[in-house]
DNA sequence: GACCAGATTGTCT
DNA sequence: GACAATCTGGTCA
């Protein structure tokens, strides 16, 4: 069953953790494409000097402070775009990215998207999920309980337990030290140990 | 395996 | 005008 409103509207570092093991869905034209979320990391907003939203909102981190549940898509290094979702408490700027995710369904339809064969290697890291799973600026703002581009909970498949490893954020220069940075213990698809 | 440089452009100062 | 929540492909071991 699909995540809604309620699930995005907790303290961020919580929805960091629960996203783990929930489904990725987008259903595009050529076919959909799921994705597990094995990886994500938190960003706090006003009281975490790593987020965008730390110096107040601008015209590109408008969307943290609607109402969550929502994508944050942005551009950087001059040629990679990351996938955010955003958090509560409305208002504050949180937003949780995820980094990797565990290919599950529309695997060949990733590869092609990817032009590699390696499924380990096909959205192991932020900027690679993206391309994996066909997302682009235009879902930027989009109401990830509503189709094309939403999430299942993590019970929606059968899987086993897992343990949830934290550790520090990934190619950050502020407040590196803290433990925002979330994944599934022993999992082959996380972008790095 | 680890480490390093280059790509390339939107966003903020 | 500086820098960035990254990836890739190179070198060396």
């Amino acid at each position: 069953m699909t995540v809604s409103q309620p699930f995005f509207d907790r303290e961020t570092t919580v929805v960091a953790r629960d996203l783990l093991g929930c489904h990725l869905v987008h259903e595009t034209l050529e076919g959909v494409l799921i994705g597990k979320i094995v990886e994500t990391e938190a960003y706090l907003g006003a009281s975490d000097a790593a987020s965008h939203s730390f110096r107040g909102i601008t015209n590109r981190t408008r969307v943290m402070v609607e109402p969550p549940g929502k994508s944050y898509i942005y551009f950087t290094y001059g040629m990679h775009y990351c996938f955010n979702v955003t958090t509560a408490p409305q208002g504050a700027g949180g937003a949780v990215l995820i980094r990797a995710v565990e290919p599950i369904e529309g695997v060949e339809l990733m590869k092609a998207r990817r032009n590699i064969l390696d499924e380990k290697n096909l959205a192991n890291g932020p900027a690679k999920l993206v391309v994996a799973m066909g997302i682009s600026m235009d879902l930027y703002g989009h109401d990830l309980t509503q189709k094309p581009l939403y999430i299942l909970s993590r019970d929606h498949f059968n899987q086993p337990e897992f343990e949830i490893i934290e550790s520090t954020r990934v190619g950050i220069s502020q407040a590196k030290e803290l433990l925002l940075r979330f994944y599934i213990k022993g999992n082959p698809f996380i972008s790095r140990k």
